[in-house]
Order: C-alpha cells, then structure tokens, then sequence
DNA sequence: ACTTGGTAGACTGTCTACCAAGTGCCGACA
DNA sequence: TGTCGGCACTTGGTAGACAGTCTACCAAGT
C-alpha cells in the first residue's frame, strides 16, 4: 500500500541508529505509531516477508522499524484479536498458521456479511455508488484478462468494500472488512483460475443492484460466494493431493517478472 | 469501593476459555493483566459504572484497579478496536456514545450473522447442545416471568451464543459475540417489554434446529431479531418523543475546582 | 536407551521514570 | 463581548529494569 512510503523510510531508518543521527530526519506523526507499525506488519505478513508460524520478537521488530517495543506491543496485540497472529502468553507471537478449514469458514462468514450488504446496498442504489461500482466491473474484468493478477484482486476487494460501505451498516462494513483482507492473504493463489467467472458474476451482481433487486443482489453474492469456495476446494485437492500445506509454495507466483 | 489493594481477588475470574481439546488438561495459566483491565472496563460499561461520554484518564483508572498505565493503555486500546470507547488522539478515550442509529446497526449485522449461525447449526443440530438449548429456553421463561430482568438478559446471551458455537465457525461466533454484548449494553432496558414474546421465539427456534430444519431456523431468527429491533424504536419513541438522547444531561463535572 | 534433573538463555509481562507534543480550559486583555 | 495566550493535564513514545516463564540442551541416573 501506498502509506509504505514515508513511512518506512522513516520507520526503517535505523536499526541500531544511535539517538541523534544528524541525517535522521523525524517525519511529522499524522498517525500514531502503533497503527503505522500495525500497518506495515499486516503488509509484511501478506506479502510474506514474515512467513507463517514464524516468530516475532518484540525487540526485533522494534529494530527493524526503528521504533521501540511499545507501539510493537500494541500492534501485535491488534494483530492477535484479528487473528493474523496468535499470542501466547509468556512466549510471543506467531505468525497465525491457517487451519484447513480456515477458509471455508471465512468465506461463510463473508457470504453471509456480504450478501446482507447486498441486500442492504440494493435497497437503496446510490446513483454515483453504483457508476463506481460498474467502473470498477470493467477495470477489474480488462486487468483480469491482461493477466495482471495483483491488480485484479486488489480491484475486487475495492469492488466488495464498495458495496459493503453501500449497505451504510459500519459493523457490516468492519467485520466484511477484516474477513476480506483475511480471504485475500489466503486467497490470491485462487484468483488466476477463478477469475474471469468472477469478474462476470460481479456485472450481474452490480445490476441487481443498480435495479434495486434485493433478494436477487443477495442471492448472487451467496452464489458468488460459493462458487469460490468451490474454486479453493478443487485448486486445493488438485494441488496438494496429500501434501497439505505446501500450496502456497507452489502457487506463489512472481509477479514482479513478465514471463 | 473494593478495588482497594489486591485486585486479584477483583478481576482473576473463572477458568480460562482455551479451547481445550479432550484429554489436554491446561492447568492454570495466570491470565495477563490486560486481559483482566480488559473485561474489568466492558463490566464497568455495561453496568454503568462508567457512564456513556465519560472521560477515561489511564492514570485514573490505573490507580483504580491497582495496575500501571501500560495495561490500562492496551486494554483501552482494544477497547476503543471494539467499539466500546472512542479514543482522540492526544486526548484520551471516552466512553462510547451509541449514534441513535447504531442499534439499527447492530441489529441488522445480527440478524445476518446469527440466522447464518442458525442455519448452520441446524444442518447438524448436536444431541447435547440441542438439549442445553431446550434448558435455556425454560430456565429464561422462568426467569422472565419471575421478574429477573438481568438474569434473562443473560440467560438470552447464553442462548444465543450457543447458538452461534453449533454453527461450528469460529468467525461467526466471534462476531456474533462482539456484536451481542453491544446490543445488551444499549439493550437492557427494552427486555421487560419485550421478554415474554422473545422467549416463545426461541422455543419455536430451538425447535427448528432440533429439526434441522435451515430454513426455518434461520427464518425464525430473523424474525426475532427483527422483533427486537421494532420493539427498542416503540420503546424509545415512546420514552423520549422530543429530547431524543439528552439522557446525558449537560453536566460538565468540575474535577478539581473547588466546589 | 530412556527418563530425570538441572541449567542457561531468551522473551514476555509489567513497572517506573521521563520527555515532547497536543488539547482543552480559563483568564487576561483588547 | 470576543479573542488570544498561556497553563495544566493527558497522551504518545522511549528507555531501562526485573521477575516469571518458556524452550532447549546437556548431564547424570536408571
């Protein structure tokens, strides 16, 4: 994400930096640390930098982000209630490891926050929410076809959050929020094989909407819902007959270089 | 009040709710102190003790309870992720003030959430949680009848989770629980009117589930959900037809001027 | 070979002290 | 009366210290 920025320069400066550094220049604090540094260890952890079930030590992180424990406490505490690590108490935190059943939970969740936000979000069709909504239709579906995995996926969780915040409920949109992000980190293996399907189900969907349909906008999205569960299923049998957790190994993907 | 000196005594509650695999005996794992700040504030909240607007000062409530400022801050902390405080930068945390429109809000992410869990904990309903189901339900008529608003209010959180712990999904019974302590803490005062009709509901609702039958599980929970939701607007449009959420009076409290 | 006991190191949980910066309030001043 | 400046308070963040606990490893005993 684009906070990345500033932020690690500032917050990667030094290591071991001793205190005053002449060319160490303090950035003003928009936000308070804690969010930057929980920020930029959700990203770490997506991106795999910190790969699952690796421990995370305090004093390291601090380090490495030029910060000290506290706002490291503080982040890491978040990340557990959210579950992207696990705590335990007198050790430390982990990264969290997902359990198998993990993403079929996750993705029932989502079926059932999101097609409610559909409902919601079709009940009252907001004219300029729904022009975005079929923009995003389009961009999603042409990066979609242009093989630009990352961006497609990121478009589709721009697309979900969109009709979220469309239902007005904020719980809706907190808790859909955090599952997203969730089912992404897990998930983006998926998007290739799944993905032009996908983006068709999501022209309907924005119809139904804009039509105002509510139970056909709800229904679409538990079966849109569903047919990626399905996707994950049979990517997940298909790759790792029996090896189990050793998917995300082979499906990593480089996107940086063009093949 | 008895916040006095051990603290322990205080807030070291009942057994720790590990999930506990059969045959795994956790002895006794001292919980960390934040944990206690934690569901120590959540009870002053929902009991009253601190009152919705007020200002929380971490060296106050340390001093409260006994501990230093760390664990009040990241107590706080999770307090304010979860909606019970909110917390200005630079200026502290204050006791959430629920918007009128929230328990709207909240209501309706229940009603996804929990008639997802119905439906889910009726497709395979457990002999010995159908069975603790049926219990809830009498010991709440019971307790409804005889006047015990608190406990009925509790006995219906009992019921609910439970409920959403045979849906078997872990995110859902963690929001779902999230959410219900919020609606208990707005929704106290509307269980008197509306207790006699809700817990026939929950009959008629433990008994699709015993049936497995999804649909109407989930139907039934809407319902009453919806139930809920109309009976909070009676009551409220019919206690404050003007002054709306004036409750709060306008009293600046002068903490240390002399009085 | 397997268990037991001991030991050492690492890390967390918590406390204390301290400082800089932001916020709200109150009173002085125009 | 209204506005400005300053004061007191509080948070946000840092540093260091210390006890308790967890892990790992090694040595001795059975």
């Amino acid at each position: 994400m684009f906070f990345g920025k500033d932020l690690m320069t500032t917050i990667s400066a030094g290591p071991d930096s001793t205190s005053d550094s002449p060319g160490v220049r303090h950035v003003k604090r928009p936000t308070p640390l804690r969010e930057s540094v929980y920020e930029a260890l959700t990203e770490m952890i997506i991106d795999g930098t910190l790969e699952r079930g690796r421990h995370l030590v305090e004093v390291e992180l601090a380090g490495m982000l030029g910060v000290s424990r506290q706002p490291v406490r503080e982040a890491l505490q978040r990340l557990n209630n959210e579950g992207w690590v696990d705590l335990r108490p007198g050790f430390g935190a982990m990264v969290h490891v997902p359990a198998e059943d993990e993403v079929d939970q996750l993705l029932a969740a989502r079926a059932a926050l999101e097609s409610e936000s559909a409902r919601l979000a079709a009940r009252n069709p907001d004219k300029d929410a729904v022009a975005k909504l079929k923009d995003l239709c389009k961009i999603g579906a042409s990066l979609q076809e242009s093989g630009d995995i990352d961006g497609a996926v990121r478009t589709n969780g721009e697309l979900h959050g969109l009709i979220t915040e469309m239902s007005g409920n904020r719980f809706l949109v907190d808790f859909a929020g955090q599952v997203d992000r969730r089912v992404r980190w897990y998930y983006t293996p998926v998007a290739p094989v799944r993905g032009a399907a996908s983006w068709r189900e999501h022209s309907r969907l924005v119809k139904a909407i804009s039509d105002g349909d509510e139970d056909k906008a709800a229904q679409i999205m538990r079966e849109h819902t569903e047919h990626t569960r399905k996707a994950y299923h049979d990517l997940r049998s298909a790759a790792a007959p029996e090896e189990g957790l050793v998917i995300e190994k082979k499906t990593t993907r480089r996107r940086r270089s063009a093949e």
